[in-house]
DNA sequence: ATATAATCTAGAGTTAACTCTAAGTCAACC
DNA sequence: GGTTGACTTAGAGTTAACTCTAGATTATAT
């Protein structure tokens, strides 16, 4: 089986312009060509495209990518440097899990934060009396509700 | 007390340039400035702060920020609008994070694969009998063993 | 008082990752 | 056999988010 680079790009959900601009840039080395020189990708490749989309997703650049796959048309040499490639990206996104993890956690904190607003018909009930300014003890009053067992997400729910 | 660009770039771990970039986006329109035209933020300025770095971190551009920062200043009429915005960007950032996770169990079945690959000293274990194509069921393998009770985490763990 | 450092604006430059255009070739269908 | 659509390359254009420069002003430290 083989396939043209708009039956990739549909598989993918990418743009043919796109894969071209990958293989530009020396992410498709593996790819074969036809008699008149279009892209044929075989079924192997989806095992490069998988990686490749992969580590997009995951956030490495895509220069970072063709030397990760320049490592795997090298051969067996290289098994020590993908396996490290690897696992430092593997380091990178958990630390970015976390990160999101708490950006979420302040996300549902100020849905709450608007939620009470909103019944109260005015941001003012946050404020410190006769400021503009937000009363600090909002936050520890979510994060009391929190630790005694409410849950971050459902606070913060409309209904 | 009042704090100028340099030692809130300096807390919020981000150039001037980019704080300066932020007001030209219009995201920084309750900033006061003193007699001289240089910024002077407030306490009060850092609860805006925060939601501008929760939203970059989020992944929301600069753009949209900038909407919701005009949200903010018009008043109370806004509040349904600003608790939908960031309800919309919750379910964003969940779905961001489930992708992710997704990412993350690939990246870790791939660190296996070399693992085992690198101690039996060839990629090739991982081949069809006579081709240089991946075998489909190690990707099974890994996945049994995930099933069967291992850390998809440690499993792929050199040493 | 003076040198150094921080700030200001307007606007130019940079970078990554596409995204598209132009001009041409090739394949599939009626 | 002709038309339509997919493909090719080289290279230009786009967009977002900075990042910096230049030239001027202001604040801080000796």
């Amino acid at each position: 089986m083989s396939y043209s680079i708009g039956e990739v790009a549909d598989k993918l959900a990418i743009s043919p312009y796109t894969l071209r601009y990958y293989d530009k840039e020396g992410l498709l080395p593996f790819v074969d060509r036809n008699a008149a020189g279009r892209r044929r990708f075989k079924d192997n490749d989806f095992n490069f495209l998988e990686v490749i989309v992969c580590l997009k997703e995951a956030g490495v650049p895509v220069k970072q990518i063709g030397e990760f796959i320049d490592l795997c048309m090298t051969g067996d040499a290289t098994l020590q440097d993908r396996y490290d490639f690897l696992a430092d990206h593997e380091a990178k996104l958990e630390a970015k899990m976390a990160r999101l993890q708490h950006t979420l956690d302040f996300l549902r904190w100020k849905k709450w934060y608007y939620k009470t607003a909103l019944q109260a018909g005015t941001e003012s009930i946050h404020y410190l009396p006769g400021t503009n300014q937000v009363d600090p003890a909002v936050h520890a009053t979510f994060n009391r509700l929190v630790a005694d067992g409410a849950s971050p997400k459902t606070l913060g729910e409309l209904n």
